[in-house]
DNA sequence: TTGTAAGCGTTATCAC
DNA sequence: GTGATAACGCTTACAA
């Protein structure tokens, strides 16, 4: 009964190709490949016979063979640091919407701060045959460097603006935004600036902010105090025992700059608990705008960063790169505003 | 020079096949591809030769080109309402640890709580030839699940337990879960429960959330009250609102569930700028136990459901079925425990 | 405008 | 244990 020239034995899930839809249509796998990807290169009346037949046997084309054939895929990898952490959703949105729009996909996977777990996802989506990367994390091993290079996949950076870019950047500078927040509270008449981020170990991000914070300091005349200096894990405890350290270990702390909302936010906590006025005995800074520090009381002054823009341009870029082979964009860099909220914190 | 067969313009990113690996080290590509995948269908010498070369020329193998010969690929398709609600991270991150464990990928999407931009991503992905799909809306357009079913690949459900489920389904049920909260407010001895929820279109949880809760009033005897009851945005903001709407409607007012955990921290920041004291004025129960919930001074009552767990289950029965092929479990529901977390909120 | 033929880089199958 | 050959489903290149 079936037109079509003689196919396996039709297991479930199997689905219908080209050539089923070309026999139907009376056609060469050809013309629909035309008619389904370059409509105008075919004739009215046949295109709409194939794509009348593409819609009654419900036919999808394979992107497998397709990307395979044409040597072009339509997905992009994104390695995060950690899956779980809400400042990177912002920037995921913003890739995920602009990617979309162009159909291509996103491949996303989570290396834990770890650059050896970075290189083996970097190995795998490559294999699988990525058209572009985006990496949040801007250390990489020797091995991950030669295997994208060797690859040629255009590249780009998110987390922070490195001294030697793999190849593009669109990120926003820790090290001047640390820098930034620290001044403000210097200007504001603090006298001793607090300082905790998450540890510093493989998280060039973390000493980039230490960094700036520093070298405020010191073009402010601000002595660098080691019992101001607090590196911790993730979580609103850590938050609140640093805080509760600090005050603790140098009572003459009048400010503290958290170097993370959460952080931030569970400081305020503990303030909160053991009846520390904010700012009156300690102000509070944090670093990323998230919702919740403008509606906790006090409302906390931060760092808004533009995490979803650097979603968007990545994607913009890498696409460019990709569809319009916008080489004189390779190794560009893009180092995006950020902007000091000052709030009732501080 | 080179002893391989000539091979096309070394164009940049073009890279090494198993055929000039094959050549270099001998052999025949069978062999090369046994030695990778099939290490102990080839003698020593050979495999140590062949994976010599295999590092020697940095040979990647094209994950397209052997998904397409061997009609299985590696990649599994999520679709999420929303990309940037953090109540979804942790079942991300189950599937993604999970997931990687066994060499898969994850392709990930956001349909923004509209079925047929869902069914446009799962049309997407079927074509990208993922080897099974996560979804965490129970809302589908028929065509999507024409298409599935069509395809053959599984499919776990995620966000509700649907009473006509596709397949495989690992959930709560939230019927079940606003009930559970909802009657413990009652046995508290609560007579006027408010509630208050994300809007319902589109969003069955919603409404089997609404459902749980308007079921538990009945129980215990407590009258429906349309003051009490509030559909609304997401965001602290709409919180804050929600709580200030009822409370200037309905002053009798005891005792407010919200339906999500962001509603409730704005609820309670805005019942502390207003000096409502929590529980006495106005008790107040979450949906969800973000770190946050436990944090905020009162602590807030809420349900701990198994975000993590959901992940980890999803996958694992995805892989069952799709490596070890495992049919018994087509169909299954998996319903997951959830917890009453009773705190100072109440 | 349409079709033919030859790949794309792998694996299934069967022979040796 | 190893290899030759024919797929997998599509696109490129070229011919008609």
């Amino acid at each position: 009964m079936p037109k079509q020239t003689a196919s396996r034995k039709s297991r479930a899930g199997s689905s219908a190709r080209m050539r089923d839809v070309a026999n139907r249509a009376g056609v060469s796998t050809m013309t629909v490949s035309r008619a389904l990807n370059e409509p105008s290169k075919v004739s009215e009346a046949v295109r709409e016979r194939v794509l009348k037949v593409v819609k009654e046997i419900g036919y999808l084309p394979n992107h497998l063979a397709s990307s395979l054939s044409s040597n072009r895929s339509t997905t992009i990898g994104l390695i995060l640091p950690s899956i779980d952490n809400s400042i990177f959703t912002q920037t995921v949105k913003g890739l995920s919407d602009v990617i979309r729009q162009s159909g291509f996909q996103l491949m996303i996977a989570e290396c834990g701060y770890d650059p050896n777990e970075e290189e083996e996802l970097i190995t795998a989506f490559l294999g699988h045959r990525v058209s572009g990367l985006v990496l949040h994390s801007t250390e990489h091993t020797p091995q991950a460097i030669a295997k994208i290079r060797k690859s040629g996949v255009p590249v780009v950076e998110n987390g922070n603006i490195p001294a030697e870019p793999l190849d593009m950047v669109v990120s926003y500078s820790n090290r001047n935004a640390a820098y930034a927040m620290t001044s403000h509270l210097a200007r504001l008449g603090y006298k001793n600036i607090a300082y905790a981020s998450l540890y510093s170990v493989h998280n060039d991000r973390s000493r980039d902010r230490l960094d700036g914070y520093m070298q405020a300091l010191e073009e402010f005349g601000l002595e660098p105090d080691q019992r101001l200096t607090i590196e911790t894990n993730r979580g609103l405890n850590a938050g609140a025992e640093a805080v509760a350290r600090i005050v603790q270990n140098a009572p003459e702390v009048d400010a503290l700059f958290c170097a993370g909302d959460v952080l931030a936010v569970g400081a305020l906590f503990e303030c909160q608990k053991r009846g520390w006025a904010v700012p009156e005995r300690i102000a509070l800074a944090s670093f990323d705008d998230v919702d919740l520090l403008r509606h906790v009381s006090p409302s906390v002054t931060t760092i808004r960063l533009p995490r979803h823009e650097i979603g968007e341009r990545t994607a913009q870029m890498l696409l460019s790169r990709i569809i319009d082979g916008a080489e004189h964009l390779r190794g560009s860099i893009v180092d995006l505003k950020y902007e000091v909220i000052q709030r009732e914190s501080t």
